[in-house]
DNA sequence: GCAAAGGTAGAGTGATCGTTCTACTTTTCT
DNA sequence: AGAAAAGTAGAACGATCACTCTACCTTTGC
C-alpha cells in the first residue's frame, strides 16, 4: 500500500506516547504496527528514524488540534491553551512526547532538531495570534509568557491533575492579557 | 569509608544529570564514580536503585539550594523562582532531572514514587511561604499557579534560553501575586 | 500477462548491558 | 593482634536488542 508509512508513523506515535520510548523495543514497534520487520526498516531504516517518524506525525497532529477557535479577542490568545487542556483530558498524560525523546537521547542531533522545531513553531503560534488580536503592539514578552504556560501546563498536569494545572494556567494567562489590556 | 555511598551518590546525580540516563550504563557510572563494579552494587544492588539514589541526592540538594532568601512580603514567595533562575545558570540545562527519569521509566513504581514526592515537597514549599506571608488566606490556586510556573520555567529554558524562561515566569508570578493584594 | 515493487515470516548475528562471582587487599573496631 | 567489614580488579554469564538476511508471496502498472 502506498499509505503503510503513515499507518505505521501513527501506531509509533501511539506505541511511544502510552508506553514510553525506552521500554518500546523494535519488536513491540513492529508487533504495534503490525508489520513485518523488514517492511518496518524499509520505511524507517534506524530505530532513530522510528522516534523521528513519531514525533515528526505528532507534530502535525497536534497543530491540526490547535487550529481554529475564537477568531478574535483574548479568546483568540488562549484557544491553544484551551485545546491543550482538551488534549490532556483526551489522551494518556505522559508528559511532552517531544521532551521525553529529548531527555532520552540528549546526543542526537537529529532528535534535537525536531524537538526544536516542534517548540518553535508553537512560540510562534501564539506570537501570530497576539499579532491577529493586537496589530503592531509589542507582545513579545507576552508570548513567551504563554509559551511557559503551555509547557508548564503539560508538566504539571501529570503531577498535580489536569483539572487544577489547567485552572492554574488559564488563571495566569487571562491575568497576563488583562495586565496588557487585551480583553 | 563510611561516607562512600554519599560519594557515590553525588557522582551518580552528576552522571546522569549531564548525559542522561539512557547512555549512562553501569560501567560508565562505575568508572565515573571511580569505585569497583562490587561496591557500586553493595550500596546500589540494581540500576534502578541508582537512579534512585541519585534522584534522592537532588532532592535534598535542590532544597537546600531554595532555602533562605527574603523572609516578608512577595519576594519570600517568589525567592524559589529566583533561585531556579540561579540553578539554570549554574548547571548544564537538560531539563529537570526528575521527569526525565520518569519519562524514561514510565513503569517503575519506585521511580514515581519519588518524582512524586519530590514535586509535593515543591508545591508546599509555596504554600508555605504564602501562609507565612498571607496568614489564613486563600491562596491554594495562587501556590498551584507558582508551582506551574515553576515547572514551566525549567522546560522553557531547554527551549527559548534561561533568560528569556526567567523574565517570563517572573513576570507572570509577580502579577499573579499582586493581582492578589500581595506586594 | 508479467515484471517490478512492496509485502510477509522469522531465523541469525554481533554487540551491549545488567548482574554475579572469584580471588585478593585494605581498613576499622575491639 | 586479629577477625570482620569493606574495598579493588576484572572475568564470565545470560538476556536483550537493533539490525540483517534468506526465502517466499501479493498487489499493481503498463
Amino acid at each position: 500500500m502506498r499509505d503503510t508509512r503513515q499507518r505505521i508513523a501513527t501506531e509509533l506515535e501511539r506505541s511511544f506516547s502510552s508506553l514510553g520510548f525506552a521500554e518500546q523495543g523494535v519488536e513491540a514497534l513492529r508487533a504495534g504496527a503490525d508489520v513485518s520487520l523488514r517492511t518496518l526498516y524499509k520505511h524507517f531504516p534506524s530505530r532513530e528514524a522510528m522516534i523521528i517518524g513519531a514525533l515528526e506525525h505528532r507534530d502535525a497532529a497536534y497543530f491540526d488540534w490547535l487550529a481554529g477557535g475564537p477568531s478574535a479577542g483574548a479568546a483568540h490568545v488562549l484557544h491553544p491553551l484551551v485545546r491543550l487542556g482538551d488534549w490532556l483530558g483526551e489522551v494518556a498524560n505522559t508528559g511532552c512526547l517531544f521532551l521525553n525523546a529529548w531527555a532520552e537521547y540528549p546526543d542526537s542531533a537529529a532528535i534535537a532538531a525536531v524537538v526544536r522545531a516542534h517548540k518553535a513553531r508553537l512560540a510562534d503560534e501564539f506570537r501570530l495570534r497576539l499579532e491577529r488580536v493586537a496589530p503592531g503592539r509589542e507582545t513579545g514578552h507576552l508570548a513567551e509568557t504563554l509559551f511557559l504556560l503551555h509547557e508548564g501546563m503539560t508538566q504539571a498536569a501529570r503531577l498535580q491533575g489536569r483539572e487544577i494545572a489547567y485552572e492554574a494556567a488559564m488563571h495566569a494567562a487571562r491575568a497576563a492579557l488583562t495586565a496588557a489590556d487585551i480583553h
